[in-house]
DNA sequence: CCGTATCCACAAGGATACTG
DNA sequence: CAGTATCCTTGTGGATACGG
């Protein structure tokens, strides 16, 4: 998995370590809507790189939170799922994003700025 | 605050944006439990460094989820606790720790290790 | 007691190009 | 289509020392 032998000083800290990557929450959102292919995902969350995208989906795999399965025909095609990890992480994902919608209210005159609100 | 003109993809990278610092859970987690003193806090997370607590503590204040009261006395007396948008957050950091001490227990083979659980 | 000033190391994320 | 291989930039956290 992507945390070997790492140390936290709490569950809290386990939990974000797991679900903190740049485009983690996404990919897991996207995925909690149904099983995606690569390309799929990658034009949902379109400013993202290929090679990015590969890494955070294997870090997700190695974390267990990701089902990866591999079609062996031409060209390749890969459909990408959640584990049952995976999908019980998903109200946590919830309602982060709830809060950030009363918080982005609150704060609004902050300039803080939400591209795809929902998402 | 600290996210000045920042653009998020989607709200759940705002809130993870807020509380995805090294330290912030466990700050927030703290301070859930009550008013704290820098140096209480301090002692309660014991590995980190002044100017790294500092420095947290700062944004999650720039941010909107801590308060921070100043006594004009000799020696220095500060007391930090939450606001209102730090209050709202600790069910997400409480849904953490859950999902963190579950996730554990399931994929304890693969040596994560947590120094102390339910902090 | 509480905080700031410097300086530094390292990993995460990204741009770009190439391949089965 | 779905990946690697390289190389590079940046931010975040930390060690250390000093100051009101």
């Amino acid at each position: 998995m992507s945390l070997p032998k790492k140390t936290f000083l709490c569950e809290k800290e386990l939990t974000l370590s797991v679900i903190g990557g740049k485009w983690k929450p996404m990919i897991l959102w996207h995925l909690g809507q149904g099983t995606k292919r690569f390309c799929q995902l990658k034009k949902l969350m379109s400013p993202v790189t290929q090679k990015i995208l590969t890494t955070q989906l294997r870090e997700l795999e190695d974390d267990l939170l990701v089902h990866r399965e591999v079609y062996p025909v031409y060209p390749a095609k890969v459909e990408y799922s959640l584990t049952e990890h995976g999908e019980s992480i998903i109200p946590i994902l919830r309602m982060m994003m709830e809060w950030g919608k009363t918080y982005k209210e609150a704060v609004v005159h902050y300039e803080v700025e939400v591209k795809e609100p929902g998402v």
